[in-house]
RNA sequence: GGGCGCUUAGCUCAGUUGGUUAGAGCGACUCGUUUACACCGAGUAGGCCGGGGGUUCGAAUCCCUCAGCGCCCACCA
């Protein structure tokens, strides 16, 4: 008998990692109910859940997705181990506006645009599209190690998942939590949609700011194209340079069109502190100024439209575009004596579209919000009462702040790519009703004429929903299982977007929390620390490293020493570190299956004290790492299993060993061979019970190796193994 | 404007309720190729744990303060 000749060559991840792989999904042990049958876990086992956050469908993996695949597939494989009922459902997003993005750039650099499409033709294209990104995607997933259960994976258009997200519409606007009004809504000229306040970004810029004559007052502006319809001029009551002028005052003013009569309104937002402390406004573009307007029921009407061009009320104007028609505006003020003087250095921050910068113009739209304070106060208590478990602290806080100072939702986005929103609007007195089945045919305020809302979902209000929807609220059998699930673990980025959300609506909905802990983890950025982008040219592609260095070797690169929470630099020098490794660890294998080569080791026969004692030292690390993975410490487990298996194991007892286990020259042949006996199964429980240890974040190496071993004491395949000490 | 962090070896970072000589990877230097592995081994150098103050028998760890860096949220007439 001699050892596999596989262990005569270093480690080769390309020629086992695929082969594994499809070995594990044969076995079908990703699939709880087949570790049932096979009785790899029990019935009443505890059951262990993670919804995998479904990655967008719309392009290929990044070294961010490698991180969370790593990370939930350690969690759930260190569950399996345990006999734990273990799932981990994987999903894929269709990602609304983001896949919508991404395909109008593709359409672009094909000289086509969607507006010249109609929605059904639109819609067929991206649906292709996703299809075919999914299954690319799914096979990434799998590169990854991923054991997770194929046979639930759902799409986030799937029916049942449409049919969850349009009951909690209904549910919503029974229990006066949804309605339709007209906003002051963040508006991208390019893409042509509202986006929620989380969509907009700020970008320092540095423009003109001009003052001018407004009657008997100085106004300021960086936007004087805004200002052909401005009638009213706000000011602090409590501001005693103005005290003549009462609420509902008239004054005459010259303006860009002529003479008009503009009203004096004293309103708490006028800030004597900032310039003259006189200002006027547009409600129609400005969410502060609608929110004055509002408050003193006055007029509003459109100067710009939603492709950024003035309207008619600009006069010789209208038509351009806004950038055009500014420098002419400021001509035609200075002409007309209105123009007192130009700021040159003026710097704010401008709103902008999240994914093309473009500058967000503010438009009044009906819109569907959800009123989120009621919500949000549940999900609140959920989390300082510690139903849901936030990891880390700091995220805790971030998380609870937002809550605490929510903003009720816009869920209507108007582009073609996502779930439709149920709704019938009126043609002529534009009410919106829900309409899930489809049977409204007049208004029910005014019996006019309806037709289907044209927007779709904010994708976030369906993800928010994807806890319970994939495990198929509420008559499943999955989700009587399996919720609350028990983790979620997803990106920092992704607090307010999402996981928030997920709190909130399924606490609404199924009046249970999603999920008892929230796992959150870092960005992942280059080596530098300085964040990946197509553009700098720095991203790491994740399954290129996988090829390269092995999955494995890329697993513990991105797990040792991340912390959670914080970000990591992924330093392509420290995979290879994990390469090595690898290759360590077979060749500790080599040595002790040499040694241990034709002895029979069904029975452990540990009886030196010196072997005792390795033992319980393995022990007492079995036991720090349980505790580690039951602490969420994935980082420190990781390194102190390496740390174990190389500067303990190989560099002190394997080294030690060889005086015990050659040792031909003694005349103490009895005692030696006890002696080697005793030494050669404890090298064979370390071994083992390392492979065990290490397997969450290594499978594939711990797999191969596992497989290869004469003598388990327990049959089958390593991912189904009994964790050393449970 | 509000909130949250970070500052530890040349570089990138760990360090879990305060506890003996502060750790890892990479890098540097010296030595070593005798039968697990050169994708290796043995060893060395390198840190007033950002500055200052305080609590304590004891502080990288807790408190205050200063400096530098970063992230997030809100917003600007």
């Amino acid at each position: 008998m001699s050892i596999p000749e596989k262990f005569l060559k270093p480690y080769d991840p390309q020629a086992v990692e695929s082969d594994l792989y499809k070995l594990w999904q044969e076995s079908g042990y990703f699939n709880p109910d087949k570790c049932i049958e096979n009785g790899v876990c029990k019935t009443d086992a505890e059951p262990f859940s993670i919804i995998m956050p479904p990655p967008n469908a719309n392009g290929s993996l990044h070294a961010g997705h490698a991180l969370f695949v790593t990370l939930q597939d350690i969690m759930t494989r260190f569950a399996r181990m345990q006999g734990k009922r273990t799932l981990w459902l994987p999903g894929a997003d269709h990602a609304g506006f983001e896949t919508q993005v991404v395909y109008e750039k593709k359409l672009a650099k094909e000289g086509r645009s969607r507006f010249q499409m109609t929605r059904e033709e639109l819609y067929k294209e991206i649906w292709d599209f996703t299809q075919e990104n999914k299954s690319f995607m799914e096979g990434q997933i799998r590169q990854l190690g991923a054991s997770c259960d194929w046979s639930r994976e759902l799409f986030t258009l799937d029916d049942r998942v449409i049919k969850t997200v349009y009951g909690t519409f209904e549910q919503l606007a029974k229990d006066d939590l949804l309605y339709r009004g007209l906003r002051s809504i963040n508006w991208c000229p390019k893409h042509q949609t509202g986006l929620s306040n989380l969509e907009v970004d700020y970008q320092e810029r540095k423009d003109p700011f001009y003052y001018i004559k407004y009657g008997p007052f100085t106004i300021g502006t960086a936007r004087p194209e805004t200002k052909f319809g401005d009638k009213y001029i706000v000011m602090h009551p409590d501001d005693k340079r103005y005290g003549e002028y009462k609420h509902g005052d008239s004054v005459e003013v010259d303006w860009l069109n002529g003479k008009i009569t503009a009203t004096i309104i004293k309103d708490e937002a006028g800030d004597p502190e900032i310039g003259s402390g006189v200002m006027t406004i547009t409600p129609w573009h400005s969410a502060i100024d609608w929110e004055i307007a509002q408050r003193h029921n006055l007029d509003y009407e459109q100067i710009i439209d939603e492709r950024g061009k003035l309207l008619d009320i600009a006069g010789e104007f209208a038509g351009m575009p806004i950038t055009e028609a500014r420098p002419k505006i400021v001509e035609k003020l200075d002409k007309m004596g209105l123009l007192i003087k130009t700021d040159e250095s003026y710097e704010h921050s401008v709103p902008v579209c999240y994914k093309c910068s473009r500058e967000i113009e503010p438009q009044l739209k009906e819109q569907w919000f959800v009123k989120t304070q009621p919500l949000a106060d549940k999900a609140k208590e959920a989390i300082e009462s510690d139903k849901i478990k936030i990891i880390t602290d700091e995220q805790k806080k971030v998380a609870l702040h937002w809550l605490e100072n929510i903003e009720d939702w816009n869920i209507s986005r108007q582009i073609t790519w996502g779930i439709p929103i149920p709704a019938k609007i009126c043609t002529e007195c534009k009410h919106g009703e829900v309409d899930i089945d489809d049977k409204i045919t007049e208004c029910p305020k005014c019996g006019g004429k309806v037709e289907q809302d044209p927007d779709t979902f904010d994708t976030w209000f369906s993800s928010g929903q994807w806890p319970f929807t994939t495990l198929g609220y509420p008559n499943n059998d999955d989700f009587k299982t399996y919720y609350p699930t028990s983790i979620m673990e997803t990106g920092r980025d992704l607090v307010f977007f999402w996981v928030s959300r997920m709190i909130m609506l399924g606490l609404y909905r199924t009046g249970e929390v999603p999920f008892k802990t929230v796992f959150f983890h870092g960005m992942v950025n280059d080596a530098k620390g300085k964040k990946m982008s197509k553009s700098k040219g720095n991203v790491i592609n994740p399954l290129d490293i996988s090829e390269q260095y092995g999955t494995d070797a890329l697993r513990m690169g991105l797990i040792v020493g991340n912390a959670p929470g914080s970000d990591l630099n992924l330093d392509i020098q420290k995979i290879n570190a994990y390469k090595k490794f690898s290759n360590k660890l077979w060749n500790i294998t080599r040595f002790i299956l040499t040694e241990t080569n034709g002895v029979d080791l069904s029975k452990t026969a540990i009886t030196t004290d010196t072997d005792k004692q390795i033992i319980d030292n393995l022990n007492a690390i079995v036991e720090q790492v349980t505790k580690e993975l039951n602490n969420y410490q994935y980082h420190l487990a990781a390194d102190r299993i390496y740390h174990y298996a190389w500067h303990e194991l190989a560099d002190k007892i394997l080294e030690e060993s060889k005086s015990i286990l050659h040792s031909s020259t003694s005349s103490e042949q009895e005692v030696d061979k006890t002696a080697k006996l005793s030494r050669q199964y404890t090298l064979y429980t370390i071994l083992t019970t390392t492979l065990k240890l290490l397997h969450p974040f290594m499978p594939f190496i711990t797999e191969e190796i596992w497989r290869s071993l004469p003598e388990k004491n327990e049959e089958g395949m390593l991912m189904v193994a009994k964790w050393p000490n449970s």
